[in-house]
DNA sequence: AAAAAAC
C-alpha cells in the first residue's frame, strides 16, 4: 500500500528533468512542467478568494454586493500581475470571468488619482459596440463605490455627447476603434496621458480587419504605458501582434480553444435549404427550450428567419451589425431579461457577448470556420449545466461539418426531425441558382406573369405582399423601454444571471463537479 | 463567402 504510493517520481525520467531546466531560462513555463505538490490528503484544493487578491475595500464590497466570493482561475491569476504594473498576455475565452480579471485591478489603479480633462488615463479596445457595453457595465458595477468617470466611445450614437464627457475628463475609456480614431483625429481627445491599456479580443479584431487601426491607436500612447491584451487563441499572428504590443508579458491562458464543453449536447439535420426554417420550427418546439440563440451566416437571413418565426408565433428578435444601434442594446437587454426568448443573429454574437445560462443554441447555418462554431455553442451548457447546440447543413455542407468533427474530436450526433424529409450528403456541387431568401425575380411593370412555378408556395412566398409593407408589425424589441436600468435585484434569479457564471454564485458549491481528473479547467 | 467597424 504504502509502497506503491511514491511510484511517480520513479516515472517522471530524465526527459522531464531536461525541460525544467530549460524552462528556467524563460518566463513562460508550460503546464507540463508543473509539479504538483499537493499534500495527497487534501481532498479540496483551497479555493483563492477575491480577499486575497490585493483590492481595497470600495471594490471589494461592490464585488460581495455582486455575489461573488470566489475568483475565476484567470482573474486570481492576472489580478495580482496587473496591479505590480506588469504586462498580462492573457489566453482565454468568454465566460472565463476575462472581463473582470482586468475591470477590478484597473479600478484599484486608477483610484489613486484624478482624470484631466480630455485625456483618459486607461483605454480599453473593443471589437463590437455590444462588448464594449458590456465592459462599461463591468465598470459601473464593480466601481460603485469609488468616484471613477466612464466614457463610451462608440459608434452610432451622438457624438457630440461623447466629446462633452471627454472634456470633463474620463478615467477609464472604452472604445470600438473605427470612432476613436475618428475623434482623435478631429482634435477631441489627446492619448499621451493613457498609461493603460486594455486590448480585448483580439484575434477576433485581426479577423476582423482591425489590426492597422490598433497599431494606430497605440502608437499614440505613451511607450511608458502598461497593456493588458487579451485574445481567445494564440495563433502565430496574434503571437507577433503580442510581441510588438507587449514588454515582458506575464502569460496566463485558462481555457483550451477548439474543445467543446462536455456539457454541450450537439445534433445535426441534414435537410434541404427549403426545409431549414420548417426544421428549425420544429426542433425549437420540440426541445424543452427555454431560451435559444440561432445564428445565421448572412444578416439578411437574419432579418428573413426572425420575420418568420415571429410570424410563426414564437418570440424572438434579430441582431446584426446593420441594424440601428438603438435596437441592437434594447433587442439584447429584451433577450438577457427573458422578455424575447429567441435571438436570432449574426455572428456578432458569436464571440465575446456574455449570455449566461443558455439552454440551446441552434446554427440555422454552419458557420464557415469551424472555430466559430465552438464560439457559437459555446454560449450554452455553461456552468455545469447541459446544454443543446443543434445545427442545419444542407447536403452541400459536408465538408464544413467534417472540419468541425475534426477541430472538435467529436462527431456530431445526426438526428431526424418527424415530419421533415431528411436529406444525405451529397458529393454534387451546390446547385447555383436563387441565394436563399432571396426572392425570385418579381416583374415591376408587366403584368403578373406566369403564376408562382411548381413550389407549393411555401411561407416564404405568401410573405411577399408587393405593395403595402407589413403595417408595423409588432417590434421584435420594444425601443422605448429602458431595459437597461432594470438590472435589480432580481436579475439573478432570471435563468439568466447576466454575465454571471454560476459557480461563482454565492449560493452554490464553488468545487465544480469535476468532470474528467485531467480537466483542471472548469467545464464552462 | 460573411461578419464586424466611422462620419
Amino acid at each position: 500500500m504504502s509502497a506503491k504510493k511514491n511510484t511517480t517520481s520513479a516515472r517522471a525520467g530524465s526527459a522531464k528533468a531536461g525541460q525544467r531546466a530549460a524552462a528556467t531560462a524563460g518566463d513562460i513555463m508550460p503546464i507540463s512542467d508543473i509539479e504538483i505538490v499537493t499534500p495527497p490528503e487534501t481532498e479540496d484544493a483551497p479555493q483563492p478568494l477575491f480577499s486575497e487578491l490585493g483590492l481595497s475595500a470600495p471594490i471589494q464590497q461592490a464585488i460581495e454586493e455582486m455575489g461573488y466570493r470566489h475568483p475565476t482561475p484567470i482573474q486570481a491569476q492576472a489580478i495580482p500581475y496587473v496591479l505590480m504594473g506588469r504586462d498580462v498576455l492573457g489566453v482565454a475565452q468568454t465566460g472565463t470571468g476575462k472581463t473582470a480579471s482586468f475591470t477590478l485591478p484597473m479600478l484599484e489603479i486608477l483610484s489613486g488619482s484624478r482624470a484631466r480633462a480630455r485625456m483618459p488615463r486607461s483605454l480599453i479596445l473593443e471589437p463590437t459596440r455590444e462588448l464594449a457595453l458590456q465592459v462599461a457595465e463591468n465598470f459601473v458595477n464593480y466601481g460603485k463605490h469609488l468616484k471613477l468617470t466612464h466614457a463610451l466611445l462608440i459608434g452610432g450614437e451622438s457624438m457630440a455627447e461623447q466629446k462633452e464627457v471627454l472634456n470633463r475628463g474620463v478615467d477609464v475609456l472604452i472604445a470600438t476603434p473605427g470612432r476613436l480614431i475618428d475623434l482623435f483625429e478631429r482634435g477631441g481627445l489627446l492619448l499621451t496621458q493613457t498609461k493603460l491599456l486594455v486590448i480585448d479580443e483580439a484575434d477576433r479584431m485581426l479577423d476582423m480587419g482591425f489590426i492597422p487601426d490598433i497599431e494606430k491607436i497605440v502608437s499614440m500612447l505613451s511607450p511608458l504605458r502598461q497593456t493588458l491584451f487579451f485574445s481567445a487563441t494564440m495563433a502565430p499572428e496574434i503571437r507577433r501582434l503580442a510581441d510588438m504590443f507587449l514588454h515582458n508579458p506575464k502569460e496566463i491562458t485558462v481555457s483550451r480553444p477548439s474543445s467543446v464543453a462536455s456539457t454541450i449536447e450537439t445534433g445535426l439535420v441534414i435537410v434541404e435549404e427549403d426545409d431549414k426554417r420548417r426544421a428549425l420550427r420544429k426542433l425549437l418546439r420540440e426541445s424543452d427550450m427555454q431560451n435559444a440563440i440561432v445564428f445565421c451566416n448572412r444578416k439578411r437571413d437574419v432579418d428573413v428567419l426572425c420575420k418568420s418565426l415571429i410570424k410563426h408565433g414564437f418570440s424572438a428578435g434579430a441582431l446584426h451589425g446593420d441594424l440601428p444601434q438603438s435596437v441592437r442594446f434594447s433587442t439584447l437587454e429584451a433577450f438577457k431579461s427573458g422578455e424575447l426568448k429567441i435571438l436570432v443573429c449574426s455572428d456578432i454574437a458569436a464571440r465575446g457577448i456574455d449570455i449566461g445560462g443558455l439552454s440551446h443554441v441552434f446554427n440555422f447555418d454552419l458557420p464557415f470556420h469551424a472555430e466559430d462554431y465552438v464560439h457559437r455553442i459555446g454560449r450554452t451548457g455553461r456552468a455545469g449545466r447541459t446544454g443543446h447546440a443543434y445545427s442545419l447543413a444542407t447536403p452541400y455542407e459536408q465538408p464544413l461539418a467534417e472540419a468541425i468533427e475534426k477541430l472538435t474530436g467529436k462527431p456530431i450526433t445526426r438526428l431526424e426531425v418527424k415530419g421533415i424529409d431528411q436529406a444525405e450528403w451529397s458529393d454534387e456541387p451546390r446547385p447555383r441558382g436563387r441565394k436563399r431568401g432571396a426572392k425570385p425575380a418579381e416583374q415591376r411593370t408587366a403584368a403578373p406573369a406566369a403564376p408562382a412555378p411548381r413550389k407549393p408556395a411555401a411561407e416564404s412566398r405568401k410573405a411577399a405582399t408587393p405593395a403595402a409593407p407589413p403595417p408595423a408589425r409588432r417590434a421584435a424589441a420594444p425601443a422605448a423601454t429602458p431595459a437597461r436600468e432594470d438590472h435589480g435585484s432580481d436579475r439573478v434569479q432570471t435563468g439568466f444571471g447576466g454575465d454571471i457564471p454560476a459557480f461563482m454564485l454565492l449560493p452554490r458549491r464553488t468545487t465544480p463537479v469535476v468532470p474528467a481528473p485531467e480537466d483542471e479547467n472548469r467545464s464552462d
